[in-house]
DNA sequence: TACAATTGCATAGACAACCGAGGTATCACA
DNA sequence: TGTGATACCTCGGTTGTCTATGCAATTGTA
């Protein structure tokens, strides 16, 4: 199912932070996953996630490292910032609070 | 608590066409309705709900017609039409398939 | 009675973001 | 050798929100 690229802006961001909480990743891991693990519900798009990291990183709440894949490949894997922790639970409570709010919009009769 | 405006986009649309289901509303009206009832959460503008509502009603989803309100001040009301209703149907499940995704990937450790 | 605030509509420009399409390069496999 | 997957990236088109501003009528208040 593909959603109107309205409900994908701002759900972006709280997501690729609590895919770096607890682990380092790279950008085409991350389209991967968020795919698998929502059934194809949320279908990332490179062109959509790339330009996101590069702004998160450059807003100082992820960071960077190039590594050699083993194989040869090199990925950009990525990595919280203590700034980026913040930002993560800020965003998660605004998520909470934000999606409350719709549904009891939406629950009324 | 003002969200970032990325989060509000795709939640007008339904929230509109929800207000609408089961009774005539005003753009001034519908501001107000959506500010109260989520207290505060959710701080719609009129210079993003009149544009929504025009579009809307290009689109054909909704309908208006010119109403004095009695003490002599113009409303422009707003109804749903059949595609309307059909619409805010698909919207409402769109937003509840995405929601849950969204759930998910924040909620996993 | 005068002035401010509220109601109620509307638009324009600034800004930001998603996406499709395109590009580069490496590696696996038939 | 050529196809497809991996892995990064950027650009332009399109769309939508926000700030600011405007107009006009009514209501509240001093």
């Amino acid at each position: 199912m593909a959603f109107s690229s309205d409900l994908i802006r701002g759900s972006i961001i709280p997501i690729v932070l609590k895919l770096l909480d607890h682990q380092e990743m790279y950008g085409y891991e991350m389209v991967k996953v968020v795919n698998e693990r929502t059934d194809g519900t949320l279908q990332w798009k490179e062109g959509t996630l790339y330009p996101a990291l590069h702004k998160l990183e450059s807003d100082g709440l992820i960071r960077s490292q190039w590594q050699d894949g083993g194989s040869g490949r090199r990925r950009k894997y990525y990595f919280l910032t203590r700034r980026g922790k913040a930002e993560l639970s800020r965003r998660t409570s605004e998520w909470g609070q934000f999606s409350l709010a719709v549904n009891t919009m939406l629950a009324m009769g």
